[in-house]
DNA sequence: CTTCCTTTGAAGCCT
DNA sequence: AGGCTTCAAAGGAAG
């Protein structure tokens, strides 16, 4: 269990109030097999836009993040020094190939810090779900393409 | 200013 | 049940 603080959030937009409203807490989460070494951290605010439509005073709640964008994140500017690239999509295709040849016991560590990030996730917004963000960015472009070419 | 690009993974949507 | 789509990060490029 963690206490909740406004870590990372700039100017207090989000604010995280775990007040004791409701019996939400009372279940301790499901102990995890690998206890998490750092506390995940949390939901970061966005530089794109903000839901349309959507009251200010509810903050965007952001999908927690899968082990590939942890060892995305934590990648990406050792990599963009090395080859010199600014470019984001073209560092991200590197480090996917980096990530790609990782072993599983490498792996493992960012699978599981996802893991725990989406437990904490969970804690932190109960009733939230992936679909809350359905159409939340872009504009609901077809892309099909990057689906059938992943296969 | 807004969306795209680009990656893998998670998860909801849709058939 | 399984394929498809969106969104997580992110910053230059394109519109």
């Amino acid at each position: 269990m963690r206490t909740l603080v406004n870590g990372g959030q700039r100017s207090g937009q989000l604010s995280y109030r775990l007040v004791a409203v409701g019996p939400v807490f009372v279940e301790p989460p499901p102990p995890p097999p690998a206890a998490p070494a750092a506390a995940p951290p949390l939901p970061t605010t966005s530089r794109k836009r903000r839901p349309d439509g959507q009251p200010a005073s509810q903050p965007y709640i952001r999908k927690p993040r899968n082990a590939f964008m942890l060892f995305l994140k934590e990648q990406r500017h050792k990599v963009s020094a090395e080859k010199g690239i600014r470019n984001s999509a073209a560092v991200n295709a590197a480090v996917g190939q980096k990530w790609n040849a990782l072993s599983k016991e490498e792996q493992a560590r960012y699978y599981e810090e996802a893991e725990a990030e989406r437990r904490f996730h969970a804690q932190l917004y109960p009733g939230w779900s992936t679909a809350d963000n359905y159409g939340q960015k872009r504009k609901r472009v077809r892309r099909r393409a990057a689906a059938a070419s992943r296969g």
